[in-house]
RNA sequence: GGCGCUAUCGUCUAAUGGUUAGGACGGAGCCCUCUCAAGGCUUUAAUACGGGUUCGACUCCCGUUAGCGCUACCA
């Protein structure tokens, strides 16, 4: 039974790294016929807020993948307590009894690294329960074992053979002084009790699984495979972060970019994984079918991105691709709640809009450029741009508009070989180049001096209002 | 400092001992054209460095350098 988790702890918005994980355990699980799990873990009370909460919630219902169980970490105290308790039980842990923020002195001492206590690590079991007895607060702290020679192991899917000397590991806590469990116990005894079969997460918690893999064999529970994911970092090579690089971290800021989520999530495999076939653009089930570990990569990636370019030219790109060619039937939804959102009413019917949208999209980008660039299609308002004006005025273009509109209103047809052969025939007679009218037209109808071709435009705009706009000029 | 991981065009990546080192984004140019896109074609640009092993190294080994991660009673 393939078991996989995305365990977010709520301290902040939900991260663009940790997205591209949530989404690789989701393909991985879909790919195998496994379980997706959501688990918040909220271990670490100080830090977590509702606010953070709901963004992680926010940002994965906008990915639109869904998961299969749901669990809180702080539901399940009373499992991390068992859990770190069989494990002092067998010997494995011992108190420590060091004030907290007094190890400082002690681990800075001169060379290596702090590893562990001896004096409270070597405190007699007596002394150790009467010290408890009496309510001295304590810290339980795994006791890694000390033998010179002995490896701690374990075979990543992603980087291969992993082994690292025990006598290197420090002596972790388990469980903090208030008895609240640390992120190593609580994270194991979890995977342990959901017997989550494949842990899939950030490379930052590569050099921790030689602790997991010390808290699973002390826990006597079944070793879980461990894939680690490369890095998402910024273009400096540093860890993205909220404070250092503002919003290009969080997974809303390209929602609110109008990006479609199934691009997203394509922009997001890309980085760090490839189908090693040279595709680019995939649907969601073309990213399940391919989906495999081999082709995860080892180096960090790299998402391209500056203070004049917030956005990344290849998911901008990407994003493109998707608006542009997938099915209009399953574009319309997004275009709608994005009118909607901008306060527009959609001047015709359904028919309308899904040939509008589609005769539209071909030079957009994102969504947003439905309300932005694509405004004249759907508002009665909308500025006249500085080159659209420059086509207005040039001569004859405002006498033969004005003209053409005289002419359709009176036209029985209108349709694009009707509208084109009415200006072609108008500038003839005027004696202007046809082109001073079309561009003039696509100005006048749209205020922009460029767009589709100008007689779709005539029908995407409609009778009446490309009439009224002719005649306004 | 110690330990772990990583290193191919500016960026994302392909090539698991034999390729003119491929694709994509971006940049430049041409074609097409009622504008702008799209599309088609062309072009720009990379194996971090130094040693091995081998007939042959992007690929394997060692070292150097650089980056990242862990080294918390954060996760």
């Amino acid at each position: 039974m393939l078991r996989v988790r995305f365990a977010p702890s709520p301290t902040g918005f939900l991260h663009i790294g940790s997205a591209r994980t949530f989404i690789f355990n989701w393909l991985y699980a879909r790919r195998n016929g496994g379980t997706m799990i959501l688990r918040i873990d909220d271990t670490d009370i100080e830090r977590n807020t509702e606010a953070s909460l709901q963004s992680i919630f926010d940002g994965l219902n906008w990915l639109n993948l869904g998961w299969d169980e749901f669990y809180r970490q702080s539901d399940r105290p009373q499992l991390h307590a068992q859990v770190a308790g069989a494990i002092f039980q067998k010997g494995l842990a011992y108190r420590d009894f060091t004030p907290a923020g007094r190890e400082e002195g002690e681990k800075s001492r001169a060379g290596g690294p702090w590893l562990f206590n001896a004096g409270m690590r070597e405190l007699t079991a007596e002394e150790s329960s009467r010290r408890a007895a009496a309510g001295e607060k304590f810290v339980l702290r795994f006791r890694v074992p000390r033998d010179q020679d002995r490896q701690v192991r374990f075979t990543d899917l992603v980087y291969g053979e992993q082994s690292k000397a025990a006598a290197d590991i420090e002596d972790f806590a388990l469980l903090r002084s208030d008895g609240t469990p640390t992120y190593h116990l609580a994270s194991c005894a979890d995977d342990a009790d959901l017997k989550i079969s494949h842990i899939i997460r950030g490379q930052d918690h590569l050099s921790n699984t030689f602790k997991h893999v010390l808290i699973f064999q002390a826990a006597g529970a079944e070793m879980p495979l461990f894939a680690h994911l490369p890095l998402l970092v910024a273009p400096d090579g540093t860890k993205l972060s909220k404070r250092k690089h503002g919003p290009v971290v969080s997974v809303t800021t390209y929602r609110d970019a109008g990006f479609l989520p199934q691009a997203y999530v394509n922009f997001l495999c890309l980085l760090g994984w490839s189908p090693k076939d040279n595709r680019e653009q995939m649907t969601r089930q073309e990213l399940i079918d391919a989906f495999t570990f081999e082709g995860v990569n080892r180096s960090n990636a790299v998402v391209n991105f500056s203070e004049q370019d917030p956005i990344d030219q290849k998911a901008l790109w990407l994003n493109s691709q998707h608006l542009r060619t997938m099915p209009v039937a399953d574009l319309l939804p997004y275009v709608e709640a994005e009118l909607a959102r901008a306060g527009f009413t959609i001047p015709y019917g359904k028919d309308w809009l899904s040939s509008t949208v589609d005769l539209i999209r071909a030079r957009y980008f994102t969504l947003r450029d439905f309300v932005t660039r694509g405004r004249a299609y759907f508002a009665a308002d909308f500025p006249i741009e500085p080159d659209a004006l420059e086509k207005l005025n040039k001569p004859g273009a405002r006498e033969g508009l004005r003209e053409l509109g005289r002419r359709l209103a009176a036209s029985q047809e209108f349709n694009e070989q009707s509208v084109e052969a009415e200006l072609r025939k108008l500038a003839e007679e005027l004696g202007v180049k046809a082109g001073i009218l079309i561009n003039g037209a696509r100005a006048a109808l749209t205020g922009q001096s460029v767009g589709p071709s100008a007689f779709h435009l005539f029908i995407a705009v409609g009778k009446e209002r490309a009439v009224a706009r002719l005649s306004g000029v």
